[in-house]
DNA sequence: CCTGGGATAGAAAGCGCTTTCTAAAGCGAG
DNA sequence: CTCGCTTTAGAAAGCGCTTTCTATCCCAGG
């Protein structure tokens, strides 16, 4: 049906191995035979058939991105600069698989599958992780499998996998894709294990309620995020260092001014009327992220109160919306493009792994107009 | 190296033939025979070998999905929408390749290539089209290549191609995937030629126009987008059409009125002290979309202007932040995540093309705090 | 009891590429 | 002028799957 390498070769006089090698690049061709491989290439408009090579070479030229759900700006901020690494020039022919989990291990998994099947040339694993052992634990099954098929693994936003979840990096290693440098003198000490791009949750949280105490607050409620999520823990476990530090009675308090909830809008919403509830005489609010600060500045509003007047709320993530609302949200603001744009870098081999394979990308607080001294009342 | 067909045959004692019928379930298979291969895929954790499936079958089970940029909730939401149709529940295996072209035709092309390269099963084009007779050859071009591959093409969110640009859906159709019902009496009528969801811009930005000339504004400013850009050419033709409709004159000062930029934030931020230059005295400003009409209130706002008190603003596409920003932000909704679905099943030819090859899907007016009737000075 | 036809399963020929392994030149040195 | 090395190119063997084309097997009908 379509041109085929043999079509190129007949053309340019030269043989398929030939026309393969000038493609790829890798292997030592004559200029005249190259340019009149090249010429038969354009003349043909051939196109190289990716399954085909894929089968060959036993790697694609795929390279998955999982998020929880890709119409976040958090995820597509990530997604988006893990893809800039990608562009054709950088990468040539490298192509972006997205997934959307829906924050679901099993989804997770099902697509890591996927991704196996498809031979991807890496991964990249996005969203908080679940504390789960079992969900843990399978996970780092599949992506030792995944590993041992030559497909890199990169964590962006989510902490490094257990050590003792990893393991068993076994023998099946160096079958595999490792054909070149066959003598063996080279170092083959390209590690398997997954590398990390972890960012600073707890600090972020720790210096966002700082600020908040050195502005006098000391009666700050927390709408979180799920329970069960990494993300959620090391937020929360920030905020209650920095209570605690500063003094530790309100440590006490903390437990019953923490409402959980999704890391959507209604959450934030449905959390500040609880919490508002549980404690009228609150001054501020935290939320789990800068979508949940939306939501919660909605309720206070509906309650009558303003921001920052009455209750000063601050985010988490800065989004780009969140320099824009009124009033401006104070956030934290994780890198994410950054983040995102070294995941890439790290699947694609193009920049190498952090010493321990984690990376920690710092986070900023970005004080802004929402949050202010509590009234003297 | 990894599980084959062969091993999990060998297993299950039956050929590599059954096997692969068993996993693609297009052709009968015994009951008992099946649950045997069933089991030994379980036992070997077989994983197909999707590059080499995608080989023999002369397609694989990838879908393109272009957008100008995934991390802009505009295409996050439609993108995010078709995946959400491939699930492996609703689609077995099928997955997303997201590219971010930037808005560049050129990029476009690239990845239209590189998807075909892949064998994708279907692309989604997303984003509005250049207006530029030779892009817009050069991709009608690629897209019948791709199309007479076996390619299912979708535009989502832009014009139909140019009926000229189309043309010439030639004999290689047959040939390729329509291998089935070969006794020739089925009716082989599936039509290659690219299926649209267009948007209603034109009937948006009419009604939008309307709802502010109902309000008493009569000095409305256009902070428009890309000049070259379908989408920017049809809103503006809708607001002028509305202007006309209510009063001729208003269309002498609509030129003057009318500002070009980007779709982002600072386009609009620039745009609106622009149009402050020319006409200091208007009373209302129309942005490109929502993120644009950010901007102009960010504008507006630092040159000591109320909204909508003194200025009433609106935008276009009504994300998720508008309805939180203060004072909530009137705009078109367009139903993204309905588009992009619908979109996402046609690829996968779970629906039929609607007659005409053209679906149009309804914009609607959502009227809010940030327009007003302009002050009586 | 024999036969034609439907239901199942196997054999084998690719799909189009990569990559050894091998062979033919091209070159400087002895 | 010839030998042995390097450089360049071809032959051919797969990679793991799909899908004809065939070969059985089993049953109802004659």
């Amino acid at each position: 049906m379509a041109v085929t390498l043999a079509d190129v070769a007949a053309r340019a006089g030269v043989s398929a191995a030939t026309v393969s090698r000038v493609l790829s690049g890798n292997y030592p061709v004559a200029g005249a035979t190259r340019s009149r491989v090249l010429r038969a290439v354009e003349e043909l408009e051939y196109v190289v058939n990716g399954p085909a090579s894929a089968l060959a070479a036993a790697t694609s030229d795929l390279v998955g991105v999982l998020v929880n759900d890709i119409a976040d700006p958090f995820f597509g901020i990530m997604a988006s600069a893990v893809q800039s690494e990608m562009e054709p020039e950088k990468a040539g022919g490298k192509l972006a698989v997205v997934c959307n989990t829906g924050g679901s291990p099993e989804r997770e998994l099902t697509y890591l599958t996927l991704l196996q099947r498809q031979r991807a040339a890496a991964v990249v694993l996005t969203g908080s992780a679940v504390e789960d052992e079992k969900h843990t634990a399978a996970l780092a099954a599949r992506l030792r499998r995944l590993s041992e098929a030559g497909t890199r693994i990169v964590l962006c936003g989510r902490p490094p996998l257990p050590e003792d979840a990893v393991s068993g990096r076994g023998d099946a290693l160096r079958s595999g894709t490792a054909g070149r440098d066959a003598d063996g003198t080279g170092a083959e000490d390209e590690s398997t294990a997954p590398i990390t791009v972890a960012f600073d949750n707890r600090g972020g949280a720790r210096r966002l309620t700082e600020h908040l105490l050195a502005l006098g607050h000391r009666r700050i409620g927390y709408v979180a995020g799920p329970v069960e999520r990494t993300t959620t823990r090391h937020r929360l476990e920030g905020h209650r260092t920095a209570l605690a530090d500063h003094d530790p009675a309100l440590l006490a308090d903390a437990e019953r001014l923490t409402v959980h909830g999704a890391y959507d809008r209604s959450s934030g919403y449905d959390g500040a009327l609880e919490l508002l509830r549980r404690a009228p005489d609150l001054t501020a609010v935290l939320a789990a992220n800068d979508t949940v600060a939306l939501g919660v500045c909605a309720a206070l509003r509906d309650q009558g109160l303003r921001i920052p007047e009455d209750v000063s709320v601050a985010g988490f993530d800065d989004l780009p919306f969140s320099a824009d609302a009124a009033p401006a949200l104070t956030t934290v603001r994780i890198p994410l493009h950054e983040a995102g744009a070294r995941a890439g870098r790290l699947a694609l081999g193009r920049e190498s792994a952090p010493p321990g394979g984690v990376a920690t990308v710092r986070t900023e607080l970005m004080a802004r107009a929402s949050t202010a001294p509590p009234r003297a009342d």
